[in-house]
DNA sequence: TCCTATGTTGTATG
DNA sequence: ACATACAACATAGG
């Protein structure tokens, strides 16, 4: 389920730890997870250490610590991505994990879970003093100022050849940005998902710039504080089914597979010709 | 049984 | 070299 603001949710669902000592590191199905870190440097460097920052960037997430065994003055970086059925939460302890739950950090009362069936996640972990390869060069949030509107429409030339949904979900350029998400802004912007990204209008490309950018900060306000609803008025709460009615126009909204993926929009609102 | 699923990535093709 | 399309990954639920 994770986008954007389902991400910044999980992620807050870890602060309990902050400040506590790791007491014991418990792993699971590590060679699929942690396919491209040590696990062993995973649990050697994080036990005995103390979470101190729970950071997200898109539907990326890193966590980092300080202390326990670690050199002094670097830090461990646990990089965390939930792919498509993972998720992050907090129990007491005791807590006995579950045959998903592929890594367990457990403070003297509480334990840090991450939990997924599907094992699309994956969890990167380094050791040093400034933030390792996973963690720099991240692309600019569409909701931050760094995120301007001609780094927008360079994305759009570049991309031009494709469906403006495939760009949308490209996390190159929209950090974040999933399936619904996609299609919130283009529904919102009343842009058909099929459309190529070069064919867009000057009036369309200022539409997608500002939806997205509102659509990512409303979605961090309610789903990333704690997973209430967006506002009715959002497609949101009609794409998932077929069926579904168009909370605009009442008209009966399509779901076909565009870019890949299944894609849901008003085919009115949303013509395919500009 | 068959189909779908809020994601990414490796590989083939243009 | 560069961009695009799609199968593959692994599992659960309708």
């Amino acid at each position: 389920m994770p986008e954007l603001a389902e991400v910044a949710y999980f992620c807050r669902q870890w602060n309990v730890g902050i400040g506590k000592p790791i007491q014991s590191v418990h792993l699971h199905h590590e060679k699929r997870v942690f396919r491209e870190s040590d696990p062993c440097a995973l649990k050697a460097g994080l036990t005995g250490a103390r979470l101190r920052q729970a950071l997200t960037h898109g539907k990326q997430m890193c966590f980092v610590f300080t202390g326990g065994s670690l050199p002094g003055g670097a830090n461990a970086w646990l990089g965390v991505h939930l792919g498509m059925t993972g998720r992050l939460f907090a129990e007491p302890t005791p807590f006995a994990p579950d045959p998903h739950d592929h890594l367990v950090l457990k403070t003297a009362k509480m334990a840090l879970v991450f939990r997924d069936p599907r094992l699309f996640g994956r969890i990167r972990f380094a050791v040093g003093r400034e933030p390792p390869a996973f963690w720099r060069g991240l692309p600019p949030e569409v909701h931050s100022p760094s995120f301007s509107r001609s780094l927008m429409e360079a994305h759009l030339r570049r991309r031009g050849r494709s469906p403006i949904k495939a760009v949308l979900l490209d996390q190159a350029c929209f950090p974040g940005v999933g399936n619904w998400m996609a299609d919130e802004i283009l529904w919102q912007t009343s842009i058909h998902p099929a459309r190529l990204a070069a064919s867009l209008s000057p009036d369309e490309v200022g539409r997608l710039y500002r939806v997205s950018r509102h659509i990512c900060r409303v979605a961090l306000r309610t789903i990333g504080l704690d997973f209430r609803d967006p506002p009715a008025s959002w497609l949101f709460a009609h794409r998932w089914r077929d069926g579904g009615r168009c909370p605009k126009s009442g008209e009966l909204l399509v779901r076909e597979t565009i870019a890949g993926r299944t894609t849901c929009f008003a085919p009115t609102r949303q013509r395919a010709e500009s």
